[in-house]
Order: structure tokens, then C-alpha cells, then sequence
DNA sequence: GACCATATGTCAGCATGTTGTCATTGTCCT
DNA sequence: AGGACAATGACAACATGCTGACATATGGTC
């Protein structure tokens, strides 16, 4: 799914997460919201913000922290990538009765509280 | 908890997939059970054969491709994580009802057998 | 204001996984 | 038997992820 858009899924993942910030995060803040190593998020951003999907702002919190947030052509590439897995999950999922998946929902974040 | 035994999760799941059949299995057929990539697992394999974990055995079937066993030493190692893996996952589990598991557990597999 | 614990940037080494390619081996159909 | 197609081994390039280590920045405490 996001092959047709050039995309990886470890970049997608960054991609959703800016998408849900407001105002930007640090690097380290992206890492915080995907569980994941700071370096490893480092090195896709740096990766991506050369790529032109990403711009680096100035952070007035931090001298050398910098706030990441989506170029307009990010922007758009969350757009259409949500246009195509939007439909791909509704689909997936339609003819499971909602309940059944809230009650997995619910099972794995306590699991996932739990190991916490 | 693999790595109390020098071991990875990557290669404590060969283990698992080797102990779980009989007469031991190829590498590709490892990497059916694990649903992944044959060269994946027969590089893993190659490293814990040299590692005294696994074995190689000549396969009737086959003129190259042999037949990949747990070595003495690997049947310990299995051994030895199963006890230390099986009151983990009792201890995760035990106060949520088995009813709750199994739902969640039918539901995952109703999807991946959508997605193949 | 000095000091210490924590947070961050950066670089490196390593473990896994994927895909692609090519030669060799197996299978099956005619 | 012969030939086409699939399976396997081997090698390579690449994308991710983790941990460790070291220098710099922040923040809270005395």
C-alpha cells in the first residue's frame, strides 16, 4: 500500500505520527509515540526530510532539538495514503461485528499495559 | 528472556518451528512455518549450526538441500526457555478469562486468513 | 549561580527482514 | 526420455530496528 506511493511502512509510521501532532514533535517525541529507539526514528526523518516529505523547524523549547513537522507534499502524501487504507479497513473488517473488535482491542492494550 | 541464553528472538522462533515437527524440517520449510523469507532463515541457521544449536542432516529427498534438527545442546536450550516462557505467559494471562483469549485469538486468525 | 540527573544529537556495530538474481535440483506432464 | 516450471542454495543490496558510547543542552536543586 504504500509502495505505490513511494513510501516504506517504517516511514509511514513516522508520517502518521506527525500527522496526529499539532504542532510538530522532536524527534525523540515521534520515538515516544511509535515505542521506538530515538536513533532509529533519527535516521528515517533525516532520510525523509531530504526527500522533501518533511521540514525541519526551529524549536524554541530546545538549541538543537528540532521540531519536525509534514511539507505540503507530506501533507499530501498522508492524504492520499489515507484515501487508499481508509477503504482497505472498512473492507477488511466490515462483516466482523464491532464489538468482537473492541473486545481484541481492549484485550491487547491491557496486555500491552500489563508489560508496561 | 532469550538472551539469558544467548539467544535472539529471531533464532528462539527457528528453534520453536524445528522442535514442533518431527523429523526435523529444510530451511525453506522453516521459513513456510515462520512465514518469512527462506533466505532469512538460512542465514540464521548457517550461524547456529555453527553455534552447536542445529544440525545438518543429509536429506533423502533431496540432494542439497538438508534437513535442519535441533542438536543436543538445542533440545536444552528449548528445554530450558519453555520453562522460563510458559509461567511468563501464565502469569500475563491467568486473570483474564479464557474466553476473552480465544475470541481475540479467532479473530486474528479470521483476518490473516483474509489477507492470504 | 554551581552541580547533577536527564534529554538529545550523532556515530557505530550488529541482528533481522525483504527483494532480486542466477545456477542447480526436483517434479510433472507429454 | 525430454522439456517446462517450481524449489532450493547462495550472494548482494537495501531498509529497519536495537544497544552502546560520547558530547552537548535542559532543568531542577542546593
Amino acid at each position: 500500500m504504500t509502495e505505490s506511493l513511494g513510501l516504506t511502512h517504517a516511514r509511514w509510521k513516522v508520517i502518521g505520527a506527525i500527522a496526529l501532532s499539532n504542532n510538530g514533535l522532536t524527534v525523540p517525541g515521534i520515538a515516544r509515540v511509535l515505542g521506538q529507539s530515538r536513533q532509529a526514528v533519527q535516521r528515517i526523518t533525516d532520510v525523509m526530510m531530504e526527500d522533501g516529505l518533511l521540514e525541519y523547524h526551529k524549536n524554541l523549547k530546545h538549541k538543537r532539538s528540532v521540531l519536525v513537522m509534514l511539507s505540503q507534499r507530506g501533507k499530501e502524501v498522508y492524504n492520499t495514503l489515507r484515501e487508499l487504507q481508509d477503504p482497505w479497513a472498512i473492507d477488511a473488517t466490515e462483516d466482523i461485528p464491532v464489538e468482537e473488535l473492541e473486545a481484541a482491542l481492549r484485550l491487547v492494550r491491557r496486555l500491552i499495559k500489563k508489560f508496561n
